[in-house]
DNA sequence: ACGGCCGATGTCAACGTTGACATATGTCAG
DNA sequence: CTGACATATGTCAACGTTGACATCGGCCGT
């Protein structure tokens, strides 16, 4: 900056003044000016800025637990749309769903001075740590899954009774052998909140809970080997529940491998080729990018100094059937 | 840093001392700095930290077309691994394709001061404004598609040859009618490459280029109406090619819908279900995890002073035979 | 006992920017 | 012609941190 004020022959401040639109600048000086920003390419100090002027940086900070997951993908692109209409910019990193890189990354945000931060808490996590934050008056939100360990803002999907409407609709189709394949790690909220709503509509329908029927995998292959497991058991399940998308497309992928169309089954989270699938998929749709457009609302409305008690939002599910979750027990 | 310093009793910059194992400092102090750093929840402000010692910001900026896109999700993570393990912070934004949010995007990231910029141009985008900083030595690399006006660093995918390959394998098969389910919008690298590649093709099988098997759709849906416009044309295809990830599942999904089992289709882009669809998906895959390790890599490299000149790396594609690409055109 | 040296800490300025306040020049009413 | 006022610009300090250099006390060898 000092530089293109050498340039026209004035004061950094002016030069200031100029870019950005305060205080009185005589229309002649203000052209210069503006023309040895071009020829220099001058480029703002944003840090500089933010420091001078205590500022927190007009970005947010968003903690995904894995960038690849084309779920995540879509939470956010929910929060960048709805955040970018604010000029906010979207800072996004992943944790591995490791606590250890979440705790950093978050660390790393804060250092950054990010004016809110949205986190989808890695599994085993613990948030205790970001009570002096959240005291301070800086926005933090959950996605997806609460924290531990702190009451702060959350926005999740209706995952328990998704599960139960899922499973309830399984039930009514004369199944009473339902097997649940479900996420990793054991922990993960998601996952107790699907398999209680499983249990819920076990319950409901006054079937008893077998645990030999719940299996567990954490990324297609997992889940495919998990589906050949229960379709092993001496006394095999007539319907699966998938518990989240990858658990989905893993057991998709087993019963084609298997060649077992008659395997009924619904997905908890629709995937974009269910309808192309045979039999089609009858899932519990998410809508991953409310969650994240939802939970980018709430962040704006602290950073316009909502001040009220933490909130949660659920995001409602809806049952979209197409055939796979109709299909009758298997004879025998 | 100062409310540490009087809380201990010491200056700031023995506090500095502290934080940077820098100096020598007695064993007591440290310990009473670590502890008032604990107790007053201490966060050094990297801001002023960057400022002072004048070094870029330890962050790579990354621009993306659309975060929603599973395919920049993958090439994101990708990105993503290679650049932690270096201790460097990942920040993504989205240009939603528009030219004006990618300048204004990359605006950001270097008024950030970010260390290198990643960037899968807009499709209507143009990089001449990147000149100088390329000059200053910040480091720029280009996924997936190439920059406009510009030679810089870029990672792509092998579209050409991979869609020659798809498109021979149809014609292998017998097909003398292939249509093209393309990307918009027409301007857009990958779709021009890809396109070459299906014209170079038909060209080594000594057929024709006809415009009207050429049809356009940009997301799921429109694919699917453009596939259900090629169906209907008087003299329709035997088999179909899907220029990308989208494209490919529209195909899929309209395919379906008409109950067309017997039009072959090979997909430019891998999906998961590829194996579970009916008939299974015969695919040019990409490996888009790869496009942003490389990317990476090359970023690191010029990080570490690498001051060769501009490279091009071509991951290559590969043909993954399943059965939908090996249907015979239909008698008549 | 003294110079030299090392360990521990302090002082000061500077990074690039802007808020608060000051200065300079011109305009206009009375 | 004076003073009040607006316009255009300048001066200075401060944001939080660290590099360069200074200071101070003590220990060592001779």
């Amino acid at each position: 900056m000092t530089d293109v004020a050498r340039e026209v022959g004035v004061t950094a401040k002016t030069v200031s003044r100029v870019l950005n639109d305060e205080g009185p600048v005589a229309v002649e000086t203000r052209e210069r000016v503006m023309e040895a920003v071009r020829k220099l390419g001058y480029q703002p100090n944003l840090m500089a800025r933010n420091m001078r002027v205590g500022a927190r940086d007009a970005a947010i900070g968003l903690v995904v637990p894995e960038l690849g997951n084309p779920f995540f993908g879509t939470v956010a692109g929910g929060v960048e749309g709805a955040v970018r209409a604010r000029g906010l910019t979207l800072i996004v990193g992943s944790s591995d769903e490791t606590a250890g890189h979440e705790q950093a990354l978050i660390a790393t945000f804060l250092a950054r001075r990010v004016s809110a931060l949205m986190v989808v808490p890695a599994a085993a996590g613990d948030h205790r740590h970001l009570r002096a934050e959240r005291v301070a008056g800086l926005p933090i939100v959950f996605l997806d899954r609460p924290a531990a360990g702190l009451t702060a803002d959350c926005v999740v999907s209706a995952n328990r009774e998704g599960a139960t409407a899922g499973v309830a609709h399984l039930i009514a189709h004369g199944h009473r052998r339902i097997g649940f394949v479900a996420d990793l790690p054991a922990a993960l909220y998601t996952r107790r909140e699907r398999l209680q709503g499983y249990r819920d509509a076990l319950d409901a329908a006054g079937l008893p809970f077998d645990r030999a029927l719940v299996e567990t995998g954490h990324d297609l292959e997992a889940a495919a080997s998990a589906t050949m497991r229960l379709l092993a058991l001496a006394d095999p399940p007539t319907a699966l529940f998938a518990g989240n998308n990858l658990a989905s497309m893993g057991v998709v992928v087993a019963l084609s491998r298997a060649g077992r169309k008659d395997v009924a089954l619904v997905g908890f989270d629709d995937l974009p080729l269910a309808e192309a699938l045979d039999p089609p998929l009858t899932a519990v749709a998410q809508d991953p990018a409310a969650v994240g457009a939802a939970a980018a609302e709430l962040v704006l409305a602290r950073l316009d100094g909502d001040r009220s008690r933490a909130r949660r939002v659920t995001v409602p599910t809806r049952l979209i059937v197409r055939g796979s979750g109709e299909l009758p027990p298997r004879a025998g």
